[in-house]
DNA sequence: AATGATGCCAACCGCCAATCA
DNA sequence: ATGATTGGCGGTTGGCATCAT
């Protein structure tokens, strides 16, 4: 980037691009990379524009593009990510390989959206458009959403530590987190375990990057409130002992994973030092702290009268990523065994 | 067969954040 | 600090294909 020489004005050529246009930028990319995008249309031979060439590579020729019908796996994952992130096109590409945000934004506007229609839920809340008012259901919804909106949250960070960080096995740690936090949950009367945890930090820790306000629980996108004592926050123990929480995001498939391994059997027991009161502190950073509230697992105990945290700090906060990672690394191929 | 409606998708447009001189 | 420029993003458009009348 930065303040180019920009020069004579060439009339650039506009349109749908024709074979002999591709052949000369798919042959000087291939050759010398992009580089510039401005300057790539003069030494590629092309009376287009920077814009238009990157437009054409991005969306149509790059190599690792996938073209064709969307899958059903496909069509679903985009539906749940546009439930998550809105008309974020370039986010919901980037958990469906080789498909372009271009591509993913035509299928949306042209049959999933009026596919949703269809069957009477509106496209943009993903909610069922005659059912206003309280209802269990719409309540329900109403969860689903603002987890929905921290899942927003969490999928940016996820984001930012894919592009930030070069430590793939933390990265495939978040995205076999993103799985369990993403599975949908059937109704039940249990709040939302991600809402539980936020509130738990807030408690101890206070606003930090996500909020928005001091004494706020809000998402970045959301203005919910909650009523202090509504919640019950389980423990880390609690939920290992009998999964809960798991169970009610559809992530029992996960923790019967776990639990079928006696390796990991045996260092939760070592290492979380399992009680029955449920009076189990654990080590918290904020990063770790959100992704076992994306699991629900809610990283200290919490009595909801005080917005206390209870219990003492166990281990070293590098014990616990540590853990987790030990943890998550024994469960085999979440990725593919998991249905998202 | 002709015409209009609808579906589909590549490409363009405008905006914005990041970057650089 | 400032302004120019780039790259990226989401919204929109235009044109071709298909369908319905």
């Amino acid at each position: 980037m930065g303040k180019p020489n920009d020069n004579a004005k060439v009339e650039l050529k506009k349109g749908p691009w024709t074979r002999e246009e591709d052949q000369k930028l798919l042959a000087y990319i291939e050759e010398h990379g992009h580089g510039s995008w401005r300057s790539l249309p003069a030494k590629a031979g092309l009376q287009r524009c920077g814009k238009s060439c990157r437009l054409r590579w991005t969306n149509y020729l790059r190599p690792d593009i996938k073209r064709g019908k969307f899958s059903p796996h496909e069509e679903k994952t985009i539906i749940r990510l546009h439930a998550l992130l809105g008309n974020r096109w370039s986010a919901i590409a980037a958990h469906l390989p080789k498909r372009t945000d271009n591509e993913i934004k035509n299928y949306w506007n042209t049959r999933l959206k009026k596919r949703l229609t269809r069957m009477g839920i509106d496209p943009a809340t993903h909610k069922p458009k005659n059912n206003p008012g309280g209802s269990a259901q719409s309540r329900h919804a109403a969860d689903l959403s603002h987890m929905a909106q921290w899942e927003t949250a969490r999928l940016e960070a996820e984001a930012r530590l894919a592009r930030e960080s070069k430590d793939s096995k933390l990265l495939f740690n978040l995205r076999f987190l993103n799985k369990v936090a993403v599975a949908p949950a059937p109704p039940q009367p249990v709040a939302p375990p991600c809402l539980d945890v936020l509130k738990v930090w807030q408690a101890t820790v206070g606003p930090k990057r996500f909020f928005s306000s001091p004494g706020s629980l809000e998402s970045p996108t959301s203005t919910l409130n909650f009523s202090s004592n509504s919640v019950t926050v389980p423990t880390v123990g609690s939920v290992m002992a009998n999964n809960v929480i798991m169970n009610s995001y559809g992530a029992s498939d996960v923790m019967e994973k776990i639990n079928s391994c006696e390796e990991v059997k045996g260092k939760m027991e070592n290492s979380l030092q399992l009680h029955d009161d449920n009076n189990l502190a654990y080590p918290v950073d904020h990063d770790y702290d959100m992704m076992m509230g994306s699991m629900g697992l809610a990283a200290v105990n919490h009595h909801s009268e005080g917005d206390n945290m209870v219990g003492g700090v166990v281990g070293e906060f590098e014990d616990a990523k540590n853990y987790w990672n030990e943890l998550l690394n024994l469960v085999s191929s979440p990725m593919e065994s998991l249905e998202f």
